[in-house]
DNA sequence: ACAATCAACTAAACCGATTTAGTTTTATAA
DNA sequence: TTATAAAACTAAATCGGTTTAGTTGATTGT
């Protein structure tokens, strides 16, 4: 079967094709086209699988019906979670989603938003490395529609939604604490995300609360690239007799992981001699021995937020809508402090 | 900063439109234009960071630089690591990927496939839903250049990379029956995927190898939209007295977590009372109690192989590339058959 | 009876590139 | 000295749509 241009059908039908274009464009009313001619051009259209060229119709519109979503990430599930429902949200709502993992690097998270830009998407979910301010105030000067998600930067006014990572590692570590735990480790990433800071602030907080002084020693900063083999060491030193931990927090789902891990490999008892929270989880946490006590993102909601924000922006339909939003995380308690 | 175009380019520089495209496709030399007129061309373009229109680009030439890849959902762990390899390679032979979930849809994945084919892509990687057989041989028709992976149509010739579902299921069935086990549940989905079909043949291979008789009601196959539901009641049978069965492969990752939980949730000890055995894995199968002896599918291979075999053809090279690759699983043992 | 209005269309410009088929100028060969 | 070739360009067509600014013929109002 071979394909079907406008031309062809104007042809076909003796009939412009400017007439064809707003036809199926639904704009046959609006432009006076006679119902009978309408009627004709769809059919034809129909009957031979008529589908337009995005790529001209992009052009000569300067619209594209796309919009870019660019994450650290596509294999992180955390990320592909939010991939999966940005994309459905996106499809209902007549959009296609173009994805690019910037793979944390602020240079190719630039070209990656350069590289949309010029492929004429109408809108960017970035979830940034938080190391590109100048592109993403550039972006917001051109009012280019856009917004940040799970990472934002504090320092510039834009839309975003994000969790409330303050708040959730807070709450972690007071049900640390609440059990009755004292010394309590965090691990997580060197600083330089908005929301890791957040996260120790929230430890911190926590801490505070409770009057409990906190030391530096007990928090393990590792880098995201090398955590891998960075967890060995911290794990070991948070261990140290007779300074030795009774419970860890982990920043981040992965962290967890390789942390877990490592304590099993060492033969430390879960939660008997350290209980471990976990922010973010992994879909096999509840089935983990012992099963994952964590804070929980809401990924869908996020996703579904952030597409509707983007999408309003525009569209340009509601200007009241409230486009910063920080979203209330929930803590699933599973068996890894002991509970109970 | 406004946007530069190529006119903009031509008119300061007081040069053609051809000019300033051919230099700034490395085509200037072959077309003799002088060295310095390149100079002058190139690095105002630098300067004022042209970037080409890819719509526009893609339009002139039909060809967008650009390649699709059509999966059954992008929030699974299996094909979010698949996307985000075949980005990776994908971007380093300079293509970028256009990604879409069919959510194992296939009249969803069939609106993909034109879609993405009016969008221009070059080639599609499609893990379809076997269901689309009259796309994939149009597809084949038209010669596109396509490669089907994780799933592909037997009675169709195909470009496709796809794992030795039979002999990867066999192995994960002999692991058990070499361990002792003769009464091997087997929970699967309802056929329709080859490679399921696959996976079912290896498990009465295996059993056939051992002279076990093969019997329908240890095999439980459940819809891939509502298995969590299902679990449950396979589960139960599986395990009715006096026919209780000792162990319990499983066909993808997802029915092993649910299968798992399913498990502890009746209090059945793994492996003493029922060992299981996964084909596929999950991030945490080896931090959970216990741990999960896998069938681990090469991911990372599968993804590159297919670009390669896709973007040989797009471009030609290569014609004595072999297209169709069946790749090896591995049988990761851990603790869930009682090994040791 | 004639301008004004309206219904039903269409020609052609345009979007921003690429590419074909030349053109002009200079150098070289016969 | 003239034809020929080579170097260094460029005008204009093209990709496949959308959209602006009309055109044509019939109908209406006065």
């Amino acid at each position: 079967m071979k394909k079907v241009f406008l031309k062809d059908i104007a042809e076909k039908l003796n009939v412009s094709k400017t007439a064809v274009s707003l036809v199926l464009n639904n704009k046959g009313d609006e432009n006076k086209i006679s119902q009978e001619t309408q009627q004709r051009i769809i059919e034809y259209a129909k009957k031979h699988n008529y589908v337009p060229n995005q790529l001209a119709r992009g052009l000569s519109r300067g619209k594209s019906e796309t919009i870019g979503l660019i994450i650290p990430n596509i294999s992180d599930t955390f990320y592909s979670k939010i991939a999966g429902y940005v994309e459905l949200k996106a499809k209902n709502l007549g959009y296609t989603v173009l994805f690019s993992s910037s793979n944390e690097d602020p240079k190719k998270e630039g070209e990656l938003i350069r590289s949309m830009l010029n492929r004429q998407v109408e809108g960017l979910i970035i979830a940034s490395t938080q190391q590109n301010l100048k592109e993403i105030q550039s972006l917001k000067q051109d009012k280019f529609p856009f917004v940040l998600i799970d990472r934002h930067y504090p320092e510039s006014d834009t839309n975003y939604v994000v969790v409330d990572n303050f708040n959730g590692l807070k709450t972690a570590t007071e049900h640390l604490l609440q059990l009755g735990r004292r010394k309590i480790g965090f691990i997580t990433l060197k600083p330089g995300l908005e929301a890791i800071k957040q996260r120790l602030l929230g430890y911190q907080s926590a801490l505070r609360d409770f009057n409990i002084e906190y030391k530096e020693e007990l928090v393990k900063e590792l880098s995201p690239g090398n955590y891998e083999n960075e967890i060995e060491s911290a794990i070991r030193e948070l261990l140290k007799f007779p300074n030795s931990v009774d419970s860890i927090v982990f920043s981040t789902h992965y962290l967890t992981s390789v942390g877990l891990r490592e304590l099993k490999r060492k033969n430390v008892k879960v939660p008997q001699e350290v209980a471990i929270v976990s922010f973010d989880e992994l879909t096999a946490f509840d089935l983990v021995d012992p099963p994952i006590t964590a804070v929980i993102q809401p990924v869908k909601d996020i996703a579904n937020t952030a597409v509707d924000i983007l999408i309003n922006e525009i569209e340009g339909k509601d200007s009241t809508m409230d486009n910063k939003r920080i979203l209330d995380s929930k803590l699933e308690i599973r068996k890894s402090c002991g509970t109970f």
